[in-house]
DNA sequence: CTTGACCTTCCAGTGACTGGAACCCTTATG
DNA sequence: CATAAGGGTTCCAGTCACTGGAAGGTCAAG
């Protein structure tokens, strides 16, 4: 089958299943007479064990590891349990952080009134003193690296 | 003062004020006779303020839209507050999203007994179904991109 | 005068794709 | 048979927010 059916069947989309190619994580796909890439079953298989894999947050190195261990028949699952628990110390760790992020800032939006007066608690909490400030990031110019716009 | 005096008192790091400036976000810092950046107190407190926002999860689009609010005297705080309050709720999704996977990780990882044998749930439930593979990623071979090592 | 710490610019790489250009293959229709 | 649509192919560039490194200039101390 064609990339565009794999993609479809697998829920990998075709620029990102050469990618995975590109980049070793699946091996290279046998191609038919005219150049275009040949997918069978097994190949639907491998793609999806890999989306869900990435659906859990491991790095495509993870999820490299993890094809490894599932093709050896002989792994321990100790190595795939310990990766597993890995990722959800990592998890613990970002869930966390996002956490006291935004109990910071559900602080400061309660403390803003949020109307058209230009006393904002948000600004004062992110400039770390009450003061007002006047310093003025105008004349932005062009420049090699792509802009923040705003 | 320097750059690296500046990045000590701000907690940006010299390479990070350079990228800074050289995207827009902050001005041109002036620069003394030897073509060294010569850094005011003002220009400390963009830095502070940058980086607490930064450390809020704004983006650099966004602290550049905070960045103008906080300079603009006559601005509502309504505008900030808006901004703050779709940070909580982009917050909110990315939690979300990790505590789903925590729980799938954890209903795997429970099911694992971690040991020897070669049977693995995680594995098998990363693939979908119990059946176990045979298709191997054998034989990766050099490519332009960055190979996944494992 | 030399050493070493600091500064400068520029280029490249990170992770995991994604968009686009320029071109080839297949199939259906006028 | 020409052609147009809708696949596929490769390669290069861009994303985000830095970070590392090379090659070289400046400065203060010994």
């Amino acid at each position: 089958m064609n990339i565009g059916e794999a993609a479809k069947l697998s829920g990998v989309p075709p620029k990102t299943i050469r990618y995975y190619e590109s980049v070793g994580l699946i091996r290279e796909a046998s191609r038919k007479t005219s150049g275009y890439r040949d997918y069978e079953p097994k190949d639907i298989e491998v793609l999806r064990f890999v989306v869900r894999a990435r659906s859990l947050g491991f790095s495509l190195k993870d999820v490299c590891n993890l094809l490894a261990l599932w093709n050896d028949t002989h792994r321990s699952s100790a190595d795939v349990k310990r990766l597993a628990m890995e990722r959800i110390g990592d998890i613990d760790e970002r869930i966390a952080q996002l956490e006291s992020m935004r109990a910071t800032l559900s602080l400061l939006v309660a403390e803003c009134h949020g109307d058209e007066r230009s006393t904002c608690p948000i600004l004062d909490g992110l400039s770390g003193n009450p003061a007002p400030h006047d310093c003025r990031g105008d004349e932005i110019k062009e420049n090699s690296h792509g802009q923040v716009h705003c």
